[in-house]
DNA sequence: TATATTTATTTTCAGTTCAAATATTATTAT
DNA sequence: ATAATAATATTTGAACTGAAAATAAATATA
């Protein structure tokens, strides 16, 4: 039995709301342009990428951290932090460091120069959505959070550990 | 004058509903990583990426189209489908050809092996998320849109030509 | 016609992403 | 204590991403 592109059809011919679901599809891969837009832009006038800045403000405000901490806060693989914080020492703005006890665990810590960036950082993207999100009442904001926590359920992500929210 | 951190400050301190807009910037991160687990995983099993696959289901959907037109559709940078059309052609489910009487637009077309590959294709993620919204009511889609269109905004990405949506 | 500009695609480049395989160090079981 | 297992970080590999520069072709202008 095919599983084919019945989908397809769907999408074409189903319910009368199709259009604005596509509408729906549609901004939400626009949402994750403009973050990959916006890496771009850092990129170019301060030098530093999006999930850097990510980074670095989550050593910031957290203090240092182990990789696989920072996996957690920033949501991405330890494999990829590796590489960020690769660039960020080429940088000289975070440093590695075996202080703890377990030797297996690295810790990650800002420089004198990364907190002195940190303090004069471009804000990240997140910061936009903060400003926006911070002029509305409330209600509002709990019913976009409500909106936003049903399309990770249609995702099958809902039971991600919320890492570095606390 | 810094920019600095204030709204590193900001986002401990300020307004009551501060921890509910940090969930709403972590969800939206979920979603963006969704799509990029579902992509590997869609690689393991049917080895056709996320956007190999959403090419894919555009020229099967709209016939053929310029590479131009592609990244429109499946709203990506041109020089990034020049890549994505590649490997498709590496496996030999598309084809370029000039056709067109400009000579400088290159036409890309499902080969039969990619027509038939098309018809019994996984779904892509979107689909997930159509099904999910299918089953609501009209009044809750319209919602869900006004609160992810009040998000782009937000982003300043609001005035992107929506190319394949029509 | 010759030159300049515009348009479509590709190449190059640097970065991000995750999974899987590989150390390295710790812990647990025998 | 030794061997097996687990945890932490890194390397490797393949793909995606967009900007900028390079090509190639078409069109406008002088």
């Amino acid at each position: 039995m095919s599983q084919g592109l019945k989908y397809a059809n769907n999408v074409n011919s189903s319910g009368m709301h199709a259009e604005c679901i596509r509408n729906i599809i549609y901004t939400i891969r626009r949402l994750m342009q403009a973050d990959e837009l916006y890496s771009k832009e850092l990129s170019k006038s301060y030098n530093i990428s999006s999930t850097q800045l990510n980074c670095l403000v989550a050593l910031y405000e957290k203090g240092p951290m182990p990789i696989s901490r920072i996996a957690e806060v920033i949501l991405v693989n330890a494999s990829t932090v590796t590489g960020i914080i690769d660039r960020l020492e080429g940088k000289g703005v975070v440093k590695r460091s075996r202080i703890s006890e377990d030797r297996r665990i690295i810790m990650i810590e800002l420089t004198e120069k990364g907190r002195a960036l940190a303090e004069d950082a471009p804000p990240p993207i997140q910061h936009k959505i903060f400003e926006g999100l911070n002029r509305l009442t409330e209600e509002e904001v709990d019913e976009i959070a409500e909106v936003l926590i049903r399309l990770t359920h249609m995702l099958d992500v809902q039971d991600i550990d919320p890492g570095g929210i606390t």
